[in-house]
RNA sequence: GGCGUCGUGGCCAAGUGGUAAGGCAAGGGUCUGCAAAACCCUUAUUCAGGGGUUCGAAUCCCCUCGACGCCUCCA
């Protein structure tokens, strides 16, 4: 039985699907107007974890993610940039998929956009108007009526005195009630617009996610995902619309992750300590970036420091020894100890469910991982043939898979592997006639290479690193 | 000021009543010409601090201190 933290309940609840098998889930995308930075990243790694995990487990996952390509932030980039604001997020809707892919980050099922749900998003708004829980101001804006939803705040556990308190809410002059906030905005003069009922105009930020759930999942959703910061005010603005028009519960479990966090602060474009997903990948691998998030609870702040990268780094290393072959020269297992790696194998695979079935507990998981390392391990340093380790061996596989890493060997060009191995052969000899010195600096040579050795019983084996 | 999350060894981190997982780093050992990798051993009488509840608390309650997030765009 897979639990699940629901921000809305503040509880662990057994997750308990509204179909049987299948799965809604909605995640909150991005802004496209600039590089995606590596907390995006961390978002979309994380419900892509959950998302494998749920197939895993069995479960067919609709999975969508949105675009919001029309808002202030496009318009004011395109200006200045002097390109029309839609193809300006085009582009970086298709850089977003490619890094996303690069992260090896399953596509989502359906990626809506705010562009091209516009008929949906005012048919939506017209119904909240019909509803009297929406109302269209004479300068065409239209506003939602926060005070006619008893409910509004109950994800963020917020009363909306205390809210009014903060005093830094701005009073719109068309709004009745401070806390409204914009369904749909009256175009200004030259910016992108759409014709509405209520004249020229685009839609607030909040609406398209209520129309995009609405038009690609339906009324009722089982997932609703983003970071922590989208809590308030977007989710409980999006919670407060839906429900107002289809007059149904709309997520059943709502799961947002924490905030990375580099140097102390939480990574954010407006506080400008950005690394770029781009930049990030030029250094490190994905599956890095991956094992940073496994490492720490998906709820938690993810500490974003070199410090940190060198450990997953390694972390990697450790479980990539696990999946190396046999020694050439090994002797075989006895039958005991063989059946004792298998049986490990099996303890891990249920130590790696319990631990994910606890709304995703991934470090966890990833000690049970390293439990079946350390055995597969000791099989091959006792002898075990390739034969032997074979199945535990696919069991790491399977179940790193599950998280979404890839542990791949680095590759070099067959030019260099040609390089090296001739090296390798010249260092051999060098060793057979006790010239360690000649040997010694053969290594450092292929150590500048990227090349790490190690002898053996059986010869010298050599990987990139 | 309000709402919320949280404070566990050098770093990351699991652990919601029964006596501190795991990874990285560090030290010692086996192996090796030396390394590397692997394996073995060692490293928190203690969980921000102070009270309280309990036979028993990192885990529950109260207070203090501190960090972070949200209350404005934000994954």
């Amino acid at each position: 039985m897979i639990k699940i933290y629901n921000t809305l309940t503040r509880k662990k609840e057994e997750f308990q699907t509204l179909e049987p098998g299948h799965v809604k889930m909605y995640v909150c995308g991005v802004t496209v107007y600039n590089d995606a930075h590596v907390g995006h990243a961390m978002s979309a790694l994380v419900f892509d974890i959950i998302r494998r995990y749920l197939e895993y487990r069995g479960y067919t996952v609709k999975h969508v993610m949105n675009y919001t390509d029309v808002d202030d932030k496009i318009i004011n980039r395109a200006n200045a940039l002097g390109e029309d604001p839609l193809k300006l997020s085009q582009r970086y809707i298709e850089a977003y998929a490619n890094e996303l892919a690069s992260l090896n980050i399953l596509p989502p099922t359906a990626t809506p956009q705010v562009s091209k749900t516009m008929p949906l998003i005012i048919e939506f708004i017209q119904g909240l108007i019909r509803k009297e829980a929406a109302y269209a101001a004479p300068n065409g804006d239209v506003y939602f009526s926060v005070p006619n939803d008893k409910e509004y705040g109950k994800l963020s556990g917020r009363k909306i005195e205390d809210m009014q308190a903060g005093a830094r809410i701005e009073v719109g002059e068309a709004k009745n009630h401070p806390m409204d906030f914009a369904l749909w905005k009256a175009a200004k003069p030259g910016e992108i617009s759409w014709d509405s009922p209520w004249g020229k105009g685009r839609p607030g930020w909040h609406i398209e996610c209520s129309a995009m759930n609405l038009a690609e999942l339906g009324e009722q959703i089982d997932i609703h995902g983003g970071g922590n910061d989208l809590i308030f005010p977007h989710h409980e603005n999006e919670i407060a619309q839906s429900e107002s028009y289809t007059g149904k519960p709309f997520a059943r479990y709502w799961i947002h992750n924490g905030m990375l966090q580099l140097g102390g602060e939480k990574m954010s474009k407006s506080l400008g300590n950005i690394v770029s997903i781009k930049d990030f990948l030029k250094k490190r691998g994905a599956d890095v970036m991956r094992m940073l998030v496994l490492m720490g609870s998906y709820r938690a702040p993810l500490i974003f420091s070199d410090e940190t990268q060198d450990a997953a780094e390694k972390s990697l290393e450790r479980l990539k020894t696990a999946l190396r072959p046999a020694s050439a020269s090994s002797g075989g297992l006895s039958a005991e100890v063989a059946s004792a790696l298998a049986s490990q194998a099996e303890s891990t695979k249920q130590a790696f469910i319990e631990a994910m079935d606890d709304d995703f507990n991934t470090p966890l998981a990833l000690a049970a991982l390293y439990e079946l390392v350390k055995a597969i391990n000791t099989a091959r340093d006792n002898g075990a043939t390739d034969a032997q380790l074979q199945p535990a061996q696919s069991t790491l596989r399977e179940l790193t898979g599950v998280l979404g890493l890839q542990l791949k060997e680095k590759q070099g060009s067959s030019e260099d592997e040609a390089k090296v191995n001739a090296l390798i052969t010249e260092r051999n000899e060098a060793r057979k006639q006790k010239q360690w010195a000649r040997s010694d600096e053969i290594r450092d040579q292929l150590k500048e290479m990227g090349v790490t050795i190690e002898d053996s019983k059986d010869g010298t084996k050599w990987r990139w690193s």
